[in-house]
DNA sequence: CTATATAATTATCATATGATAACTATAAAA
DNA sequence: TTTTATAGTTATCATATGATAATTATATAG
């Protein structure tokens, strides 16, 4: 097994899934949110509540950019704040009812993307193509 | 077989790319040179000698702008201009000596990353992943 | 030959992003 | 209780990035 070919292989498949992803976005109106806001509602759509800590770490932002981000996604009404009852120091995070709206927008255009490029496959090919995530989130992608 | 959670399954997988996208990069020193400009080597590293037009196709860029970083890192020592014998209007960009190390030494980090990953998995192992990456890159983050 | 399309450059502007210092509030440890 | 650590805010600055207009040079179509 050639390691360097493997590399090659790997590292065009990368290539891929980041052209993909900007495929996929591609045409979901973001009217007036930022590529970096994006990121933050993304992770706070499929974490939700999260701490500012939380987002700052998974974002790999400092957190007084964080904080000021957030502002400016509330400021837009995406995004809301709730206390922590245990933690006072701690904000959890949310997406409103509007921010929600947007990002079940944006997640069923990417459905829909998906759907064009999988949508006449066999369900023997779906099952082949779910056990290679599989194996690449585990063995090569996992965190 | 049920679209939906093949989706969650594909938004998971290509987040975790991502992650180790930046996992991989991280530590790998790029002392003057941005994220954008990062790409650019990345995308002339692969494909040189490349125009400046396809650049900015392949890196969704303005023209403009392409010319004004590719300039920077011209300025760098990274890159150099070919003049296009066939077509004067072309530009032809390519990595300098520099340049080529500095990218040498990117992959080479990143190869060694991947290494830690699959360095002990068996024969049979890494065929199964070569056959999904194969299988992943046709059947859906083709171009 | 003239008009038009292509490739690239330069200049300019607004905004997004990243970094850092100074600060407040709360929790936890000593 | 005093100290220290954690969570977040605010302000400020430098730089990176994206957008656009105007310009030059060359190629190609009519």
């Amino acid at each position: 097994m050639d390691k360097q070919v493997l590399f090659l292989k790997f590292f065009d498949f990368i290539t891929s899934v980041h052209q993909t992803t900007h495929a996929f976005s591609k045409g979901a109106k973001l009217e007036d949110v930022t590529p970096v806001q994006y990121k933050m509602l993304e992770y706070v759509a499929v974490s939700q509540p999260v701490t500012l800590s939380s987002i700052a770490d998974c974002t790999h932002m400092s957190l007084p950019n964080t904080s000021r981000e957030i502002k400016k996604l509330m400021q837009k009404g995406l995004c809301e704040k709730v206390a922590d009852t245990d933690d006072r120091r701690k904000q959890l995070i949310r997406l409103s009812e509007k921010g929600q709206q947007l990002m079940n927008g944006i997640f069923g255009h990417m459905l829909s993307q998906l759907e064009g490029r999988i949508g006449t496959l066999s369900d023997e090919k779906l099952k082949e193509i779910e056990q290679a995530l599989d194996l690449l989130h585990d063995q090569v992608f996992r965190a």
